[in-house]
RNA sequence: GGGGGUGUAGCUCAGUUGGUUAGAGCGAUCGCCUGUCACGCGAUAGGUCGAGGGUUCGAGUCCCUUCACUCCCGCCA
């Protein structure tokens, strides 16, 4: 018999009275009653109620003893009465009578309660992880973690996909975000790069001729953090398919999320046959390529109508005249809203940054007249027209902004979601997926006005390959592909470049000439020359995705060991210095002083 | 790099218009209590009010600087 415990915590019932138990675990909790006391025993699995009473020798020490120590117990199942019995615990039927105990691991005052649903700061939070993953709800998280990863990588074992590792240490590559570097010690003056994904590795495992692979896979990259973002390092679930169209890659995916979130949440799926929303099409009505799809708003473009001679807004007139729009979103039944719903709103654009959001209400005596502090500006045929291309109607409002193109989506998607929020629109009881597709090959850099690829430079254009007007690179739109759920960008995919040639080209567009290509790619642009079959992939965050699952804003709640928001682990303190034996190890001395 | 929020006892927080000795709950320590499951009751200890500077007769409170944590923008193919 093992010789700490013969149960768990979560193991003995009503058939167990009469038996000599061993458990050990954690005290959880003591109520003392003075010649009674009650401890809670607590182990991963679950929680039993011991008690001891004041004939036992061992109750004076038990009494003082702190709570989150582990000790061991060895004593009697008894029934509890009928009054007595706990139904919110899987042992609450029974408890065990102490006889005698040891410490197994004593405890210090603690810095932060365990037994408790109270909020703390973060620091302490992440300095003193150990506890903190003894709680019950972030307990829960890590284990809903552990239990999707085996479920995915089930899964896609018996989707015929191979499990490949790829390195870690690896070569900078010029595209994407900040690299995390390591110094060569055989190399002096050389660097690693760690993989901001395993990008180029799963196209050579296809190159290689494995034709399905998949990989938990590590990714880090040097960017700073957000609640739904590490900083450092995040995992993917990577993979990549030979001989394939996007299609089939989205018909894999598909029965993979739909069968995890199945699985693993009560919520309903919007679809389960995610829509296919276009990177254009989804920048129009929602503003962003991320769209929350349980938000019914949509944002439309008024532009023309404000051209109108019938139409006085000045203001806006003015703007467009100098190349901005007029985007709006439409309120279905608002009428009876008070002024404070739209004024706040209008403030709160302000708060972003923008210069506000106009509004009015759309009513009808005789005529259709709008109502609010704009409408005096519309005549009646203007507001139909708005109507009749809006599909607005009567006691409906309408959200008016007006500026360039990009200030305009940016504010127009915040606007669609903090409306949303205000009304009450949202369904928090859903996973709306969908696709986003046909992203563009390349875009203009704001700052440099150079053009630059979009997204994945890997990426195979659309279309017949001889018919692609390289003269108009913004037109070229590429076989990229993102899946959103929830506003969320859960992972980004594609169909690969796996011509040669055409890579070149790709690469000469956004300023890269061949000898740079065969310098920073050389493993890949090589592989490619030596017959390549047509592969593409994609690469869900597991991260985010178990932050939808377990119903979390912070991806901390659903990470281990995570870094704060500055890169560092405060309980294993890192990053740290290292001593000067190391930098002269790696040929390197520092500019910064400690 | 920029903007917002927070920082008061071990933990979670309150602290009014600048005014006596900075409070509460939980935790800790001590005492009472044999059926609790957030046990109850009583007492005690515990404070560089994040740090530094300034205004003032007087600062937790007002001003400036700075640090830490956090959220957002930039950034994240």
């Amino acid at each position: 018999m093992n010789k700490y415990r013969s149960h768990k915590c979560n193991e003995l019932r009503h058939k167990d009275v009469g038996n000599k138990v061993l458990l050990a675990g954690w005290i959880n909790k003591k109520r003392d009653h003075g010649n009674l006391l009650f401890i809670d025993l607590r182990d991963n699995y679950g929680v039993t109620q011991c008690i001891i009473d004041k004939e036992n020798k061992n109750f004076s020490i038990l009494e003082k003893i702190q709570l989150e120590t582990v000790i061991r117990i060895e004593g009697n199942v008894i029934d509890r009465s009928n009054d007595t019995i706990n139904k919110d615990l899987d042992t609450g039927e029974i408890e065990v009578v102490i006889e005698s105990f040891d410490i197994l691991g004593n405890c210090k005052e603690l810095p932060l309660p365990v037994f408790s649903d109270q909020e703390y700061a973060e620091e302490i939070r992440l300095k003193y992880r150990f506890l903190d993953l003894r709680r019950k709800k972030l307990h829960e998280n890590i284990i809903l973690r552990s239990k999707v990863i085996s479920f995915i990588r089930n899964e896609m074992i018996k989707m015929g996909f191979l499990e490949f590792q790829t390195p870690i240490l690896t070569s900078s590559s010029p595209e994407g975000a900040r690299d995390f570097l390591v110094p060569s010690r055989l190399n002096p003056g050389k660097f690693y790069a760690l993989p901001q994904a395993p990008q180029q590795f799963k196209q050579l495992v296809m190159v290689s001729g494995f034709d399905k692979y998949f990989q938990i896979a590590p990714c880090f990259r040097d960017e700073d953090a957000r609640a739904d973002r590490s900083p450092g390092e995040f995992y993917q679930l990577d993979l990549e398919m030979s001989f394939v169209e996007q299609e089939d890659i989205f018909d894999i995916v598909e029965k993979l999320l739909v069968k995890t979130f199945k699985n693993f949440s009560s919520k309903k799926l919007m679809f389960e046959k995610f829509p296919r929303i276009s990177y254009a099409n989804s920048m129009m009505k929602y503003g962003t390529d991320k769209p929350d799809l349980r938000n019914p708003l949509i944002i439309q473009d008024v532009t023309e109508i404000f051209l109108r001679e019938d139409v006085k807004f000045d203001i806006f007139k003015k703007l467009i005249n100098s190349g901005s729009k007029v985007r709006c979103i439409i309120t279905k039944n608002t009428k009876n809203k008070p002024r404070s719903f739209f004024d706040n709103i209008d403030k709160w654009a302000k708060d972003q940054g923008a210069s506000g959001l106009a509004y009015f209400t759309f009513e009808k005596e005789q005529e259709i007249s709008a109502k609010g502090p704009v409408g005096k500006f519309f005549s009646s045929e203007a507001l139909k027209e708005i109507m009749k291309k809006t599909n607005a109607e009567n006691g409906d409002s309408i959200f008016l902004a007006c500026s360039k193109e990009e200030e305009l989506k940016k504010i127009t998607s915040l606007a669609r979601e903090k409306i949303a929020r205000d009304l009450d629109l949202i369904d928090e009881n859903l996973f709306a997926f969908c696709w986003i597709v046909d992203y563009p090959m390349f875009e203009l850099d704001d700052k440099t006005k150079k053009i630059v690829f979009s997204h994945n430079p890997f990426s195979m254009p659309q279309g017949n390959i001889n018919e692609i007007n390289f003269n108009k690179p913004l037109d070229i739109i590429a076989y990229q592909y993102d899946i959103v759920c929830n506003g969320i960008e859960l992972s980004s995919g594609a169909i690969r470049n796996h011509i040669p040639e055409l890579m070149y080209k790709l690469f000469s567009i956004a300023g890269y000439d061949k000898k740079i290509v065969d310098k920073k790619f050389t493993g890949m642009i090589n592989a490619l020359s030596y017959g390549a079959p047509p592969h593409g992939g994609i690469a869900p965050g597991i991260d985010r995705l178990i932050m939808l699952l377990a119903n979390e804003k912070n991806i901390r709640e659903v990470t281990m060991f995570p870094m704060n928001q500055n890169a560092q682990d405060l309980m294993m303190n890192a990053p740290s210095y290292i001593n000067e034996d190391q930098l002269k190890d790696l040929g390197l001395f520092l500019k910064v002083k400690k």
